[in-house]
DNA sequence: TACTTTCGTGTAATCGATTACATAGAAATT
DNA sequence: AATTTCTATGTAATCGATTACACGAAAGTA
């Protein structure tokens, strides 16, 4: 008794309520609300009417159940809290919100065993589709991601990707990136380019580097080794790793790094040195962080496009669920070009001329 | 004979198949797998073992279905692509993920109708909890927000909340972080602090706007109506206006924003026309963006632990869904503390020392 | 031995929708 | 008038789980 209270008080009609009180099926109350098969358009009305009269409204659990659609979308990124993440998820989410779905997001804070448990969590909820920037590189998700596969639920790589066969990909060319960036840094007349790399088991980071030394090559400019530090991004690791190029014999007139972080530390270490940037050290970054533009001295950096990112990822997404004839795998490979923004840590021409 | 094996290749085992196989019912499966009533060691780990082995994996959208708990929480934010809301939703996910809660993510861009529109969305996926932010002010959400309240999920707000019985709420102490930062620039011995403000129909502005005022009031010193300007929380806005400010006949000898945007634009106008800071003029902002840390001037700033205000919003949730005995209504208000960070865009005693 | 518990499983309803198939009555055709 | 075709609706299965109730067999008690 107390219970049939509780349940009518928490609003919940079904099409059996509306049946009920129109002498009628569930089933001719499904059709009518769906315009479906041919329905009297008198018993059509009477129902839009009545539900809306009850307040109904369509659960899309059983809906999904039914259907074998969530319309849910899984994105899986290593940090939320991040001005990239955030906005291809931005952009993920604008592209996706029109058609009904929903953005359901996890972290896996670089942890593998949390991507696997965050992969395996989205399938159990019957996700419509996984878009996701892997954390690390190891065997051990590959078997997850053939999981994914193996449920026919499109699976996207954005940003960072792992290559398997018959997964579609969005990233940018950071090869191209990392090579327009040290070109410009040639173009200024610097001469020995340091390189604030990161971990290069992860694509992006070897294709930056990879990008830094082809453009270093193609100059004639000599390629040393030993001016490529590997780090993490964050700015103290930025300045610990620039005091020490600044204490070489032969120290650098420039520095590429592959995070706008490590690249904010090496101008504070540069600054706090007595050096000048530009006139006797360019720096660039790479991601356009926010900070880059809004500093007194703006740092040159790379801009990756996140919520173009987002966008094409969703829509990639979309075209994947769109012809889905069953068996049709699309694989679809996209790659977005990074724009070099140059700014003021690594003009030395437009300074002069501005001076 | 093509869809059957469709089926199977997609890999869904339900507890149907694992009953088949064994020649006992659905029932006993499911029972074995849950650890529920009696059931005897010998099937129950006969079942698990068959489970882990035809690789079953719950639906969790049918559990859904039947126990009325979808395991998904929303989360309304006027943008995601915002450090503030992003570390707040950082923290609710940290938090609810642990509890097995899924995250949906919903961005209204302040507009009112969308702001309905992903409520009700979220209604219909039967999410069991909602955590917002609101965009506007309007009484066309009311409506809205007692649909939730009526279907009794749990519904909590969080920075920008709007004033309704039953609804618990995670705020920051705004009156209090603008008092603080205006004491602050008294104390530097400026005398005429300006204020730029932003629409104040929005609770969390109002009480920055008071709180700035009453610090005024409470010092003795003069308050002035005409230095306080409404505004919007962009770098160009803050210029503008303080372009105007610097033109009057009795300019101000302090910025005190309601967002570290403005301020910025505040500090480059304030460079650009000569003046020093803080030497001059002192600035300070509000929400402690990352950038404002970075600036080689850095700006002092309002922190509003947004992780900690993510954590507690999913906390309440927590609290209401865990003691929830069906009409128990549980209204938390939790009022976070500000943190000044004092830094050197107001710092003139520090950095005298310093020179 | 006869009767009562207890234990392990099966039966079937339920959550809230959709939909293939069946069917009654009206309309159209011959 | 008899037959066929349409139309609108009902019946019942289905999606994949959970669970109240029923029941046979084994175990315990007198």
């Amino acid at each position: 008794m107390y219970f049939y209270k509780k349940i009518r008080m928490s609003g919940k009609t079904t099409i059996y309520d509306i049946a009920k009180k129109l002498n009628i099926t569930a089933a001719t109350v499904s059709r009518a609300l769906n315009n479906n098969t041919k329905i009297s358009e008198a018993t059509r009305k009477l129902v839009m009417e009545t539900a809306s009269q009850m307040n109904y409204k369509q659960n899309k659990l059983a809906l999904a159940l039914k259907s074998g659609k969530s319309n849910n979308i899984g994105v899986i990124v290593p940090r939320i809290d991040s001005n990239f993440f955030a906005t291809v998820i931005r952009g993920i989410e604008e592209e996706l919100h029109p058609h009904g779905y929903h953005v359901i997001i996890c972290q896996t804070r670089d942890d593998k065993n949390l991507e696997i448990e965050n992969i395996d969590a989205l399938l159990n909820a019957q996700v419509d589709g996984i878009l996701m920037s892997i954390s690390n590189v190891s065997n051990e998700q590959n078997e997850s991601f053939n999981r994914i596969l193996k449920k026919n639920v499109p699976l996207i790589f954005f940003d960072r990707k792992a290559n398997i066969d018959g997964v579609s990909t969005v990233t940018i060319n950071d090869f191209q990136g990392a090579y327009d960036a040290t070109t410009h840094l040639i173009a200024q007349g610097c001469k020995r380019i340091a390189h604030l790399s990161n971990n290069r088991l992860i694509e992006i980071f070897r294709d930056r580097y990879l990008g830094y030394k082809q453009a270093i090559i193609d100059s004639g400019l000599e390629f040393d080794e030993s001016i490529v530090i590997e780090t993490i991004s964050k700015v103290e690791e930025g300045r610990k790793i620039t005091k020490k190029l600044l204490e070489l014999d032969n120290p650098p007139d420039a520095i590429f790094s592959s995070s706008d972080f490590t690249a904010l530390g090496a101008i504070q270490e540069i600054n706090a040195q007595g050096f000048k940037i530009p006139q006797d050290i360019c720096v660039a970054g790479f991601a356009n962080e926010p900070f880059t533009k809004f500093m007194e001295l703006s740092i040159t950096s790379v801009d990756q496009s996140p919520l173009e990112m987002g966008r094409m990822a969703a829509n990639v997404f979309l075209e994947q669920v769109g012809g889905n004839n069953g068996n049709i795998k699309i694989e679809k490979k996209v790659v977005l070009n990074p724009k070099l923004l140059i700014r003021e840590s690594s003009s030395k021409f437009q300074l002069q001329k501005i001076i």
